[in-house]
DNA sequence: TTGTGTTTTATTGCCTCC
DNA sequence: GGAGGCAATAAAACACAA
């Protein structure tokens, strides 16, 4: 640390200066810590027509900085800069915190904040689209297990026509449904599986991987590829969008369901 | 006007990577 | 060890109903 200075730390928010026009505030130990010289004869980041006056009074008296949004202009164009990129290197936010006459720290800021609201909006939106997959498949399942159902009474009626002095007995078991579950070949038991799998979320809730990494920047799902690795075909048409527009389009989960709807059935048969 | 909920800006502490 | 990222959080600014 340069001797013969004062420096700050802003611990709280009460006690906020402002940063040199490049980066004169430094972190030690994840903190910032900003020279007073600079920070005493800074303007504030951004200030409008109204505020002026104000702005000029308080900044006389160094009255510590409040905070303040950015404006419409600003977030305009940083909104514009997050699409193209969502992440900041060293020369693009010093070159953004020029043309919007903002601290280059407060530009790094500004994405961060960016991203984790991108990152919240999309969990909602793949909550939502998951939700909706596996409403579809429920529904799905039940009115194949409804339609399995009418065919196996459907098949007991005629064998009864066939043979009305067979054993009614002997049928009448193979219809209860969970004797006839046990019964079921492989490949309903699959089915049946899946959904039990989809429905615990012991394997499904993996938000964050195993190692706890964030995947926001690779584009992976947070699904669990190995766990479903027919389920992690790409779905075109996902809108990974946040309402203003400025996502890439990336989802954290993949749509699972999607890609499985859109294949055969896993196998369905009917057994008598 | 005021109470309350939401959004935005900024800080802090920890973690990972080089 | 420094730089930068993220989660968690604080607090100001804003929106809005009563």
């Amino acid at each position: 640390m340069e001797s013969g200075r004062i420096f700050f730390e802003p611990s709280c928010h009460n006690n906020m200066f402002f940063l040199g026009n490049g980066d004169s505030g430094f972190r030690v130990g994840g903190r910032t810590v900003i020279n007073l010289e600079e920070s005493s004869k800074r303007r504030p980041f951004f200030s409008t027509a109204a505020e002026e006056l104000y702005d000029e009074e308080y900044f006389d008296e160094q009255l510590p900085e409040k905070k303040r949004r950015l404006t419409p202009e600003q977030v305009h164009l940083l909104e514009k800069s997050f699409e193209t990129e969502n992440k900041l290197e060293p020369e693009r936010k010093t070159q953004l915190a020029k043309k919007l006459n903002l601290q280059p720290r407060q530009v790094a800021v500004w994405f961060q904040n960016r991203r984790a609201r991108w990152k919240t909006k999309q969990l909602e939106r793949d909550y939502d689209q998951l939700k909706s997959s596996y409403d579809s498949l429920l529904s799905n399942y039940d009115s194949i297990l409804k339609e399995n159902d009418k065919l196996k009474n459907e098949l007991l009626s005629l064998n009864e026509k066939l043979q009305p002095k067979e054993t009614a007995g002997e049928l009448g078991q193979k219809s209860d449904p969970i004797a006839a579950e046990a019964e079921a070949p492989p490949c309903l038991q699959l089915t049946v599986k899946v959904e039990d799998r989809l429905s615990t979320g012991s394997d499904g809730s993996a938000v964050v991987d195993d190692d706890g990494r964030q995947l926001l920047d690779s584009g992976d799902s947070y699904f669990p590829n190995s766990d479903y690795p027919d389920c992690m075909a790409a779905v075109d048409g996902i809108n990974s969008e946040e309402d203003d527009g400025s996502d890439d389009g990336r989802s954290y989960f993949t749509d699972v369901f999607a890609a499985a709807e859109q294949q055969e059935p896993i196998g369905w048969c009917i057994w008598s």
